[in-house]
Parts: structure tokens; C-alpha cells; sequence
DNA sequence: GTGGTCTAGACCACT
DNA sequence: GTGGTCTAGACCACC
């Protein structure tokens, strides 16, 4: 479990958390049934309070992508995968959406943000 | 200056008048040395507090897109064009890139997304 | 705001206070855009901590009861009560269902049930 | 002794064994001085750990439903059924009032909560 | 050992 | 003033 915090990032913590196990999950490092690091020993790991952990683990169950087990431990839930991808394909269609709205908001045409997107890309893989 | 405001969205309500003033210089709706609504009618308008719209004027000074001048009001500033492009396009691209660094995490490919940003850029414009 | 709070109780405070908001909100004495008290001061009058307040605020929130602005307050959310009473009959169904099946292992008639709740019924109006 | 677990319920494993014993016993399946299954043997076929046996266990025997003797095993002790029978009332009792009384508090009238009570009694018998 | 709840106080951002 | 986050430590119930 190499999870990273910056505590330095206007990110709330326990969003840096949750984000990093959802993509564990998503891209299979994590599998069904695997079980997370318990709440204590990773607040211990990574310095931070134990109750910064179990929220981000509460809103990991609340999206039904793991179960928690009373007095055993935190575990990946079957996926469902297909409602999974859907929904973070539409995250990312929304963060998408936001910025070539906004390139369009302050003057830039179609081409220009075209561009940019194939850069960046380039930049990412 | 037809400014909306949702106080239901999670972006704070100064910040949605920065980014709409803000579009409204770089598109030339707004000129040098054209007036902003004073802080009071503004605040009455949008049925806010004046703290609030001063707070987005500071910023907007601050970034040096206005000028106040005590006891008359708010004017667009200089542009200084070329810088102002160049921070706009960078903020695009970094809302581009933790989206396209995202999809990756998750396990799509760059020609995934490729036409995810294709079909967006469609819808956009 | 006469919420009562045990402290004796099994059922975790935060619980207690989200059942309790519920009913007003239900049984109309909370009426939609009306604001309920802030985390501190509904903190301080039951004499527990803030954070207590907040996650039953989050709750309630979660659930679409309420609508909370950042640096204003919370507010009793537009109701769609049809939805809502469909919800809350659903869970006093299950309740009942528990309660008969588990008569009805130790041994109970379908009528000694029957006449076991009309007295209860008979207690409660 | 046909037990079922299911740990993915709320409630706690041992408060699951208790309930189905006591059932068991209530309703005559278990006699009295018959034998329970050793604890060993019921963690086993449960899967669970032995100490989660031995605690509803001694629920059973601190209820007074089972004696224990040491070195042979745990037996059904001598039923009172009256006053048993009583305690399960006033167990059953005390659901219906508090789902009765959810029910009232949420608005629904005694008409309906009869109405409730009587459909769920159709689905259990 | 595990998770579940709660505290008292801190600091920050928004209005 | 408001809510949002975080801490360090406590106590409990469950396995």
C-alpha cells in the first residue's frame, strides 16, 4: 500500500486517500475481497490521525467499493465493475467538460483546446 | 454584466464572480478602463453579501486585471494580454492533465481518451 | 429545536439526533428552507462535541434532508416527500417483519401478535 | 442444529447464535438436557473463531437457559417456561412499540400503522 | 487484534 | 458568525 499524502494540498486528506485505494481498486492492484491495511496501522504509516482514515474508508464503503467487517477488518467489495467504470468515466467527463468550457469562456477555439488536449496527452503516456 | 450565481454549487460564490469577470476581460466584453458595478449594487443584485464581491475584487486586483481607485470604483486593468493568456492556458491544462492523469490511474488508454475529449470537444462547441 | 439526548443509550448519539430531525422535518414542524441550528451552537445546548453534531448534520445531508452552504448554514432541503414516506414506511415494515418472524420462531399465534400490537397501539395513541 | 450465519449483517455473530438457540429452545426443538454442540465443533462448522461460541454461550447460560458443566458439555437447562415466555414478550413488545411509535412520530395515523401490521402478518403466516 | 463512537480544541475557508 | 478538516487520545464492542 503505497499511499501518498501531501498535506501541503488544499485537498482534503481523507480525499487523497479515498482517491488512491479507488484507483487501486479500479486498475486491479487491489482485488475483491483483498483487505485494506487496517485503520489504525495506516493512520500510523502515514502520521496521521486514525479518524482522517476511517472517514476516508467510510465514504470507500458508502460508495460500495468495500465492505467493513466489525472487529476483523476493512475489505475490497465485488466490484460491479460495468456501474464502476461508468462512473468514473463521467468524473472525468465532467473535469473534461469544465475545462474546455472555460477555454471556450476565455477565447480559445476548438483547434487551440484540441491542441492542448493532444499535448498533454502526449506529456501523460 | 450578467453574472449568475449558484450558491448550491461547491465552487465558493467569490469565486464564481472572479472566474466570470475574469472570462468577460479576456473575451473584450469588458475593456480597459471600462467600470465594474460597484461593489454595493453588485452585492444587491446578486443578493450577496458586499464582503463577498469585495473579496472577488481583491482578487481580480490582485492578479492585476483591475484597478480600484478609492472613492470613485473598479476598472479594467491594463491587459498585459499575452501574460494573461498564458496563465489561462496553463490553468486549463492543468485541469486537462489531473483529468487525462486520472483516466490513466484508472486504467483507460490514451486513445480512450483521445475520443472522450473528442466527443466533449463536440458537445462544447 | 427540543431535541433530547441520552447519553445512556446503545444507539450512538449521532444516530439519536438524526432520528429526531427526521421526525421534525417529516411531521412537518421543520419546514422546507427553514435553517436548523449551527453545529456549535446545537453542540453547546446538548453539552457534546461539535464533531458529534456535524457527522449527524452529515447524515442527514446524505439522505438529501438537508442542504448545507459553506459559511452559512444548514437548511431544510426541498422535501420530494413522496419518495421520503415511502422510505421511512419501508423501514417501520421491516421493523414489524422482525419483531412477527421473531414471534412467530418462539412460538406465537398470528392472533396473539395481533393482540400484542393493538395493545401497543392502544399505548402509543 | 441447522445455524446460520451471515456475517454480513449488522448484527454480531454471537447475538446470531444466541437468537437461534433460544428459538430453538422455545419452540421445543431443543428438550431440555439435551446437549449442545461443543463449542469446538460449532466454531468449526460455523467457521468462526471458538471465543465467539463460547461468548453466546455464556449469553445462554447467564439467561439461565443452559447450564455448562465442566469437562462434559453445555446442556438445556430447566425451561420456566412461563417466565420465559414473558421475557420473549416483552422483548417482541418493545420492537413493535418503537417501530409503532417511529411511525407516529413520522405522521401516520393508527389506522395505517394497523393496516401495516396486519400486511406484514399476511406475509409472515 | 479489529472497527465504532466521542471528546475538546485547533486552524482554515466562506459569508 | 458559519461550516470543513484535523488531531491525539479515550472507551467500547466485536472477533
Amino acid at each position: 500500500m503505497k499511499i501518498m499524502i501531501q498535506s501541503s494540498s488544499m485537498v482534503p486528506i481523507y480525499e487523497q486517500i479515498v482517491e488512491q485505494i479507488k484507483a487501486l481498486i479500479l486498475n486491479g492492484t487491489l482485488k475483491e475481497n483483498d483487505a485494506l491495511p487496517s485503520v489504525r496501522s495506516l493512520s500510523k504509516d502515514l502520521r496521521i490521525s486514525a479518524l482522517t482514515v476511517k472517514k476516508a474508508y467510510d465514504f470507500l464503503e458508502e460508495e460500495g467499493l468495500t465492505v467493513t467487517v466489525h472487529g476483523k477488518g476493512t475489505y475490497v467489495a465485488h466490484p460491479d465493475s460495468s456501474r464502476l467504470l461508468e462512473e468514473y468515466q463521467k468524473e472525468i467527463e465532467e473535469t473534461l467538460d469544465t475545462a474546455f468550457r472555460k477555454g471556450k469562456q476565455y477565447g480559445l477555439s476548438r483547434e487551440e483546446l484540441t491542441e492542448m488536449a493532444e499535448l498533454i496527452l502526449d506529456d501523460v503516456f
